[in-house]
RNA sequence: GGCGUGGUUCCCGAGCGGCCAAAGGGAGCAGACUGUAAAUCUGCCGGAGUAUUCCUUCGAAGGUUCGAAUCCUUCCCGCGCCA
């Protein structure tokens, strides 16, 4: 198999590198705006390529339920569908297996779904999840895996696991198109020995990057920052590391001090979204009354075009009467915020100053300037 | 002028003798959000107190009653129809 990860640089644990895709080469560490239904909410793809993003999420289940992958095969794949040239990566559709759980049955063969939107049944399986994946033509494909709900027993973990595993293979016997990587994804919860007995058994299998899944889905947040420094450096030292689902900035920064390499996460979009601006001085909540006659830009420290031409006090007005530019503002600064600080953890790992620069970071981070 | 009908907490609007500080919306205030069923959800929303508690409130003033936003009288104001 052709490596598609190259490490240029190490600071501690954390790692600068570069993935070469079909579409593009990524460097990393990178966060990956999520785009579940070919659209990064709120944001035009012109704006994602203003803000240097290098790949971004869609998703298997929503893109399989509406427009469907066949139409979207049918209409160039998905990147010509969403006139996107630069890499894609999709999600199996196991997340959903956790975040609608209370609309499936895990079996054997798959996860029979019913639909959020009309009721109709529909079965996902790891065939499935790759056929459609597939057609939608992504850079990276994710195996089709069980996202268990945290906390939950070690039994519970073990049998979702040897599920995982058993999926990680139908998945990879099936026949892909030539560019994409498909990626599975170690479970375990947080005990480290299933973890590393996942891990090992998927090496075997060979794939070209591994991800981390089933975490913030429950846990504390000093467990999983725990886990992630003992675990993460364990993990295959030439393969891309991917963190999936995480997180909030400083959860992203501990992901990268433990060597993660890529991470996604709706905070950035969904928050956004809810009025709340991500700054260097902490999350920043725009409806706030105190910021009805605020002339500042949303983050003083922020060079971002947004932040460079509006008000506190505009946005808080937008975001209050429910415009939807309030909504696109406080996205396309989030989006901002987030690239900007992996491009500088980035730069810190090439001079071998990550730590201090994560030091500060927190330090300026938690400073709760705004609350 | 006559008849009818109504004035409820920031707004709209239920309540029509006790279970009413008063339903439900809205607005407002605050919080949550981690591989997106989310431009969503939760809490607070007369004042004071941690509290089973107390105080002030349903146009105004009086009255009936053990007890009134709810019944009676007068007054003020709005709306409708008829002259």
């Amino acid at each position: 198999m052709q490596e598609i990860f190259t490490l240029e640089a190490q600071s501690g644990q954390a790692r600068a590198g570069e993935i070469v895709t079909a579409h593009g080469v990524i460097q990393t560490p990178i966060f990956m705006p999520v785009g579940t239904r070919a659209s990064v909410k709120g944001m035009w793809q012109e704006d994602l390529e203003e803000l240097e993003a290098q790949i971004i999420l869609g998703n298997t289940y929503h893109l399989y339920l509406r427009p469907g992958h066949e139409l979207i095969a049918k209409m160039g794949g998905l990147h010509k569908f969403m006139s996107w040239d630069r890499p894609i990566l999709t999600d199996s559709g196991g997340f959903q297996v956790f975040s609608l759980s209370d609309l499936n049955k895990v079996t054997e063969e798959g996860v029979k779904f019913q639909s959020h939107i009309d009721g109709s049944y529909h079965m996902l399986s790891p065939e499935k999840s790759m056929e459609i994946q597939k057609a939608l033509g992504s850079d990276i494909v994710m195996i089709f895996d069980e996202c268990p709900k945290l906390p939950a027993t070690k039994e519970t973990l073990r049998e979702s696991m040897e599920l995982t595993l058993r999926w990680a293979k139908r998945c990879k016997e099936y026949e892909l198109q030539e560019h994409q990587n498909l990626f599975s994804i170690i479970q375990g919860g947080l005990y480290e020995d299933l973890r590393e007995e996942c891990m090992e058994r998927l090496m075997e299998m060979d794939f070209p990057g591994y991800a981390l899944g089933g975490l913030s889905v429950g846990e504390k947040n000093e467990e999983m920052v725990s886990f992630l420094n003992s675990f993460a450096p364990k993990m295959p030292k030439h393969k891309p590391r991917y963190l999936m689902g995480v997180g909030k900035p400083i959860d992203i920064l501990n992901g990268i001090r433990a060597g993660i390499d890529m991470f996604d996460c709706v905070l950035p979009t969904r928050n956004a979204r809810n009025g709340q601006f991500l700054t260097k001085h902490g999350p920043l909540n725009i409806k706030n009354q105190r910021f009805t006659e605020d002339e500042l830009p949303a983050d003083p420290d922020c060079e971002c075009k947004v932040c460079s031409r509006y008000s506190r006090s505009y946005i808080r007005h937008l975001t209050m009467v429910g415009e939807y530019l309030a909504g696109q503002l406080a996205t396309f600064h989030n989006i901002h915020f987030y690239l900007k600080m992996v491009r500088d953890a980035r730069q810190a790992i090439f001079e071998d100053r990550f730590e201090d620069f994560y030091q500060q970071f927190v330090k300026d981070y938690t400073s709760n300037k705004w609350k």
